[in-house]
DNA sequence: CAACTACCTAGCCCA
DNA sequence: TAGGTAGTTG
């Protein structure tokens, strides 16, 4: 084992060192966080404590198994194998799957995704004969999940005025029953949502103190990874198990707490030096990502905020060139301009796609950029929106699979029953789902049971009844032998649902079964992948529950070289060179529902924030001056973010317009304030940013000369035109920097060129005295 | 009683 | 724009 500790910095090194008893490590944005929690596990085993009693709480799979790789190269595979590493909710669904009988939940209980716990709301809503119009399935979820996460049970929330008022006041008096009737739905299907994972664990934790004690003594070294994002029912998770030990170490940055909107509570991190004695305090300021200017214009910015913890982040790196800033007119123009400036920079600086990034707060505007993107023919990748797994035929198949591990499912047998058509309709389900509720049976046992049962169903159903089930009952009998790949290959076939798309016939039923050959791909790499992992099996209960809890980005097989498109908030913990901010306006963002408090209007800075230091070496931010939205062409004016960074670090592609609502920003004496501050009390004064003596564009011509010596233009030898130079030819201006030939016209001395140039200009230049030299 | 088609309308914020 | 729904057909 290498001496890896010596890899690390002064302020990296205190908290890897730091043994026992709690500690917290505020970390700013591209301090080496990652790298702390990792070599802290590993520095933990090197020093004899036994990878079975650590537990690491992360907020992606993707980062529990690159950090796991990075452990298992220093400590060695075998050592990190009893390692629990994970989301919150793959660890508590596993712990679930062990112990949560004692609440009465069989171990293969099904996780409802939002979309189940919608159509069950939905339908609970509609047998209680209540008007859609007022309890919308979708805001009934919301609050909901938000009881849950505050560990608000439906108990509770009975004997709580305020909030039974509240519903009330606003017309949902009913609420406490839809709460209940959804909670004793998903019980009887054996079923758990997102939030019960959370909640569940605590219930277990409280009721029985044998199993508390049990993960107590197990789970001797705690660490949570994005501990800013928490919520309270994971809060009080941590709390009940690190509460024998207090080894607990929390990593986080409260400047980038972006969850709230989901129950994430900034109050945990602000608050976890009053939860234990003697915390450790460790905080990491130098950035290794960003240049200065990055680094500096997103301080100015977050100064901005007055609930922070006191830090100052700063870096040694060139300062780099300034952050642009540009208009468009629309967004198409917006998308346009994007892929141009992306193709620029591939072209002067030979970069792949994979170094850039467009980042955007609503999925909905990905679609100008996919567009301009496909024109320019740059590959891409957009990450969140409607997953794979989300897809109706997708999630039809899963459906079936979901039905032979779990046959109390009933949201899974809802979707299924009459897909393929075979002649079971909604009067049928109805009569199903009533009898289920009165004899307090799943829908399947009912079926099961229909010759006892006098239910009114005509024979002819009877029979296609129970045809269905003699079918689930066979891939049952299967799933016994089978592996999840040869399983979902079977009932793929057997179900008729690949039948259906075939001869279906369309463009769009070819896709799908393309969709669903691809799945059986998938499951087929899974079960391969399962047969590494010492106590997996490959079956198919165990492909559901990494489906189910899969987050957007860890289907991300980063294999290939495409820009990524993603919101910011999925862009969190990730870096890229290049990074386009779009949409940068007012009631976009910040989003028109973040505006009303303070504290929304904070988060919404602290998500420009997480999404400007995600820039490595070039932020760009733009906004266009009509949108699309809602189908209709609306008005935009410039996001207030804009004229909040310090404008040393910024500069304008486009010049301001008369209709240009703000005044570029002057004050940037908070940032001043602190900084002082911080001067008096000794600590470092790296992070003052002196102002860049440099013009920005001299930084970037001189890399551009470094990186590709053959591109720089010899000076005082260009008026002799170049052979090459067309219409449609990127140039370099030595004056204007670069452009695109839109057009030439003229002959001989008269020749002249019209170009667009990046800086958003268009200028007609007589090719006779005009510096250009042609980059493609 | 189920299936299909054609409309209509609400949603559009983020996991 | 897609998903839900009413109306019609088989």
């Amino acid at each position: 084992m290498k001496n890896f500790i010596d890899e690390l910095n002064d302020a990296q090194r205190a908290p890897v060192l730091h043994k026992d008893g709690p500690l917290m490590v505020i970390a700013g944005a591209g301090s080496g966080k990652t790298r702390v929690l990792t070599y802290r596990i590993a520095y933990l085993m090197q020093q004899g404590v036994d990878p079975f009693n650590i537990l690491a709480l992360t907020f992606t799979n993707k980062a529990a198994r690159e950090m796991k790789e990075r452990i298992a190269k220093i400590a060695g595979k075998s050592e990190t194998k009893n390692l629990w590493m994970g989301t919150f909710h793959s660890v508590f669904a596993k712990l679930l799957r062990f112990d949560g009988d004692k609440l009465g939940f069989p171990s293969n209980f099904t996780i409802y995704d939002t979309q189940d716990s919608q159509r069950l709301l939905a339908s609970i809503i509609k047998e209680m004969g209540l008007d859609k119009d007022i309890y919308k399935y979708k805001q009934v979820q919301n609050r909901i999940s938000s009881f849950k996460n505050s560990l608000i049970t439906v108990k509770a929330y009975l004997k709580d005025p305020d909030l039974v008022e509240a519903d009330a006041m606003a017309k949902k008096p009913r609420m406490g029953e839809i709460y209940q009737n959804y909670v004793d739905r998903c019980f009887k299907a054996g079923a758990m949502d997102f939030d019960d994972l959370l909640l569940r664990t605590n219930e277990l934790l409280n009721r029985f103190p044998e199993v508390l004690a049990k993960y107590q003594d197990r789970f001797r070294y705690i660490l949570v990874d994005e501990y800013q994002d928490t919520n309270h029912s994971q809060y009080l998770i941590v709390k009940a198990l690190a509460d024998r030990f207090h080894n607990i170490c929390v990593v986080g940055d409260d400047a980038q707490s972006i969850y709230s909107f989901r129950g994430a509570n900034i109050s945990n991190i602000l608050n976890f030096q009053k939860d234990y004695d003697n915390v450790g305090m460790y905080r990491l300021e130098q950035n290794y990502r960003s240049t200065r200017n990055i680094v500096n214009a997103a301080n100015s910015i977050i100064a901005k905020n007055k609930e922070q913890l006191e830090k100052i982040v700063w870096t040694s790196n060139d300062d780099g060139s300034s952050i642009k800033i540009h208009r468009s007119t629309t967004d198409a123009e917006e998308g346009r301009f994007v892929a141009g400036s992306i193709w620029d920079h591939k072209m002067n600086e030979q970069l792949g796609n994979g170094e850039f990034a467009i980042l955007y707060r609503t999925n909905s505007q990905s679609r100008a950029m996919e567009d301009a993107l496909r024109k320019r023919d740059i590959p891409y990748r957009i990450y969140g929106g409607l997953s794979f797994y989300q897809r109706k035929e997708i999630k039809d198949v899963l459906s079936y699979l979901r039905l032979v591990i779990n046959p109390k499912d009933e949201e899974a047998l809802k979707r299924i029953i009459n897909f393929p058509t075979r002649g079971i309709g909604q009067t049928t389900l109805d009569k199903l789902t009533v009898a289920a509720n009165h004899y307090n049976r799943s829908i399947f046992e009912v079926i099961q049971n229909l010759d006892k049962i006098n239910l009114k169903i005509n024979s002819g159903t009877q029979r296609k009844l129970q045809d269905f089930t003699t079918m689930i009952q066979s891939f049952q009998i299967m799933n016994q032998t089978a592996d999840a790949f040869v399983m979902a290959e079977h009932v793929a076939k057997k179900s008729g649902i690949l039948l259906e798309f075939k001869k279906d016939g369309t463009p769009e039923g070819i896709g799908k079964m393309e969709n669903i050959e691809e799945l059986l791909n998938g499951i087929k790499d899974f079960v391969e992948g399962q047969v590494e992992i010492a106590d997996a099996t490959g079956s198919i209960g165990e492909f559901l529950e990494d489906v189910a809890l899969a987050t957007d980005l860890d289907n991300d097989k980063g294999d290939d070289d495409r820009v990524a498109l993603m919101t910011i908030h999925l862009a969190k913990g990730l870096e890229f060179p290049y990074v386009y901010i779009v949409g940068m306006e007012e009631d976009l963002f910040p989003s028109g529902m973040s505006m009303n408090t303070r504290s929304e209007l904070e988060e919404e800075r602290r998500l420009f924030y997480v999404a400007l230091t995600r820039a490595e070496k070039q932020a760009y931010l733009t906004y266009t001056q009509n949108r699309y939205r809602w189908g209709k062409l609306i008005d935009a004016e410039p996001s207030r973010f804009l004229e909040e960074i310090d404008e040393k670090y910024v500069e304008n592609l486009t010049p301001i317009d008369t209709g240009y609502r703000y005044k570029p920003l002057v004050d940037n004496d908070i940032f001043g304030e602190i900084d002082k501050s911080r001067l008096r009390q000794g600590k470092p004064t790296k992070g003052t940013p002196p102002p860049s003596s440099k013009k920005p564009n001299e930084g970037q011509l001189r890399k551009l000369r470094k990186l590709k010596p053959e591109l720089a233009t010899p000076i005082g030898n260009t008026n002799m035109v170049d052979p090459n130079l067309a219409e449609g030819s990127i140039i370099n201006h030595t004056r204007f920097g670069r452009g695109k030939v839109i057009k030439i016209e003229g002959v001989g001395n008269d020749r002249k060129a019209e170009i667009q140039f990046v800086k958003g200009d268009i200028k007609k230049l007589l090719l006779r005295f005009a510096k250009l030299e042609v980059i493609s």
